[in-house]
DNA sequence: CGGGATAGCGTGGTCAGACCAATTCTACCG
DNA sequence: CGGTAGAATTGGTCTGACCACGCTATCCCG
């Protein structure tokens, strides 16, 4: 579902036990089957189950107590399913990553008005080097993405923040593989130019809300191109099967 | 350093491990102990050993190949080491604390425009409704933090975002805990009832941008406070000793 | 006949010891 | 001095076992 080839047999198991928990095929509170059970049913020993259950447990899918495991609520879980929310079965979920965008514009946003403040005068050299080449290359979508993830971890980690970091070390990897796929079929954008120059000339002055609302336009615009793309990729597959 | 009473000897072993990285006793890259030199060494078998470097790994705070377990730096960790970042040995964390607190404003802030935006009218009362209690309550400080909370959890539901949902499943729980025990030292704030007016009205008027600039102004308002009443506490305790 | 105590069974939590493949270290040889 | 082959060590997995606790279903008493 997420590692193209997870080679170690526990994570192997986690992977099934959480596509099936995902998908539904168990209530939350439901108690899951023993793990002397899956062990058998998997083909795997039963410390590999147990270690299975361990990052399942860790990521708010599962609650183990004396007498048994049992299904949490999604909506209880922690963050770090959001990177096995992305896809099930390699069908990206549109609604999540539409939301898992939201909050990256309000976080980069954030992070931009911050990095500004408080970044060093490096830092912002070269964010305005990178949006210079943004602008050059809104000819060639095809290397945009590249681009886009480079700010944006500059940007991240100009503004100083560790939490800010972490996230996006969280979240990264995840939307990046997921996103992949879609780079053919982007078009380029002749508005981003002007957006990106604007946002070069906030960060000369050091205007901090200048940069922000440039960025968040530029994201914004991305995430509204990324979307467009998905849902004529995958015109239904998106909602999560676990709505509440 | 997190858990209470950590029963399970699985995690009492994890916490002991944890500890020592964010403690900075190895540095980045450097190989720990074997897992039968830990587990010896703490007095566990090797699977518990095991189950605990497995979540030190979900956490990012480890990589383990064969051939070794090696540390990893904090800056590439994951967002679940938050928790554990905000207090080592009792002492909180002041930096990591007003970082996320920042983060926490960028999120809830959008999670409010969301929520006017997209909120059922059931919720947005609810809301108002928490605002004039708010506003009532600004005299007894004590009872501040549960209506903080309640209304953030409140505007972080009606938002519909699950990502955010999830952020606050991870978050809150190891910030009220870490806040907790400041609660007799908060003053009342006067200005509170001014800006709680402004977003209940802002709110009633369905203006996304004004609940959003009101929900901000009061986190950040908090904000200053919480932190002022911490650096009081603990004048010199905070900077993470893995800075990079 | 109904309800509460109880005995048994299954569960997770932990332990011991073992084997394998891959890596890392070491010592030897060119 | 460099490189290579072998030895030691490491994580990954497996087998099998024990314990304390939660759950369940039975049984006994009112």
């Amino acid at each position: 579902m997420s590692d193209p080839t997870p080679q170690r047999r526990t994570e192997l198991a986690a992977e099934r036990i959480r596509e099936q928990i995902l998908r539904g095929h168990y209530q939350v509170g439901e108690r899951l089957p023993g793990e002397r059970d899956m062990a058998a049913r998997l083909g795997v020993n039963r410390g590999a189950v147990r270690e299975a259950l361990k990052t399942l447990e860790l990521q708010g899918l599962v609650a183990t107590r004396p007498g048994g495991t049992i299904v949490c609520a999604l909506h209880d879980a922690s963050i770090s399913v959001v990177r096995h929310l992305l896809a099930i079965d390699g069908v990206p979920n549109v609604a999540v990553i539409a939301q898992l965008l939201d909050v990256q514009e309000m976080l980069v946003a954030g992070a931009a008005r911050l990095a500004v403040e408080r970044g060093s005068a490096d830092d912002l050299l070269h964010a305005r080097e990178l949006a210079v080449a943004l602008a050059d290359a809104t000819q060639h979508p095809e290397t945009l993405p590249e681009l886009f993830d480079e700010i944006v971890d500059l940007i991240t980690r100009a503004s100083g923040n560790l939490v800010l970091m972490l996230w996006r070390n969280t979240v990264r990897p995840a939307l990046s593989e997921r996103l992949a796929p879609l780079r053919p079929m982007m078009r380029p954008d002749p508005a981003i130019g002007g957006i990106v120059e604007q946002m070069a000339s906030a960060i000369r002055m050091r205007d901090a809300a200048g940069t922000e609302e440039a960025i968040r336009r530029l994201l914004r615009r991305r995430r509204d191109q990324l979307l467009a793309v998905l849902e004529a990729t995958a015109p239904e597959a998106g909602t999560d099967r676990r709505a509440h």
